[in-house]
DNA sequence: ATCTTGATATATCGGTTCGATATATTGATG
DNA sequence: CATCAATATATCGAACCGATATATCAAGAT
């Protein structure tokens, strides 16, 4: 999945500049499943308007630097409803959590806990924006998939608070005959 | 979370060549959170070895193509362990089902109907692959991964076996007066 | 016999993307 | 004053992708 297909997915919703299509792809409902750098759409957004798939018209606005918004034209419509007719790829997912996770007896019990840790915290925080954009969503599309997003989320925190234990215990390796310094 | 460490991590365990590496990625304990091209492994490899954090024998074999047998290093071992103690980075997730789902009205039934097929049909070989693979599995942290995953697709199955009906709904558009044409 | 396919292997190409950074403008804060 | 944040555009060098090429052999099909 491209970069591209993004870009013209959402200007098929509405004409945006470079910087608005990089915050939604970071902030706004597109953020649950892709993300994508000034280093890529700048550079795809010059290719679609070479190709003719989408148009750009500058505006100035006093106090900020001009913008350039972007329009998809229709030759634009009909290659992002083309692309998302393909076959449809699986998921990409990394996870660097996962790796510490595998290395856990090497890492050693305060970065194992401090992963887990920070893990939490910013899938608790993801788990309230979920929440809050749920509250406020016009889009039966978008619910459903902030419905997805929402469920995994949670499921991915119960998980990991009933389970951390198991891997703390990894981390700190096996069961010691001496009692544990005191921290 | 980089290529890099990724092939650090698997000759931190064992020797490997290149290929095995992908192999790992794409097939082996490393799939559930990692994939990398021969394009990124093979010049990551060549960039370690310059390095000196990995060393490269070569080896003949009749009947197959000689092998180049990664080491890792002392000093490959120290960056390894140094690179896991960062803070850690978040997971990152592309969904191209999720960019369908989003644009379901205006992709159409057929395609989305397509769409829930093929990633239940995926999501149900890979917990099954997880169930056959944890089987077999000797190490506690390797059983952790495969738990968390294990229980996040099986949460993924039941979700979309839930809720498709929502999403095939959207895709076929607002209730219609007129009876369906037979398909 | 030949051809195709699959597995084991190494490697590279052109294109895309990343992460960091630069630049510009303004307003708010220390 | 300097710094930071927000709104904006843009680019760099490095990393990575996806496709492909090459090599060797064995097995199966024609």
């Amino acid at each position: 999945m491209s970069v591209r297909t993004l870009c013209l997915a959402i200007l098929n919703f509405e004409d945006a500049t470079g910087y608005e299509i990089r915050k939604q792809s970071t902030e706004g409902k597109y953020r649950y499943f892709f993300d994508a750098s000034y280093g890529s759409i700048y550079p795809t957004l010059a290719r679609l308007e070479a190709e003719g798939l989408v148009t750009v018209r500058e505006e100035a606005q006093s106090g900020k630097p001009a913008r350039k918004v972007y329009s998809i034209t229709p030759a634009g419509r009909a290659a992002f409803i083309a692309a998302l007719s393909e076959p449809v790829a699986r998921d990409t997912f990394r996870s660097p959590f996962l790796l510490v996770a595998m290395c856990a007896d090497q890492v050693g019990p305060g970065a194992v806990r401090n992963a887990i840790d920070a893990r939490l915290g910013y899938l608790r925080e993801e788990l309230g924006l979920m929440e809050t954009m749920q509250g406020e969503c016009p889009n039966e599309a978008t619910r459903f998939i902030l419905d997805y997003g929402r469920t995994c989320v949670a499921h991915d925190i119960a998980f990991l608070e009933s389970n951390r234990a198991r891997l703390e215990e990894i981390a700190t390796g096996p069961t010691k005959d001496l009692p544990q310094a005191a921290e």
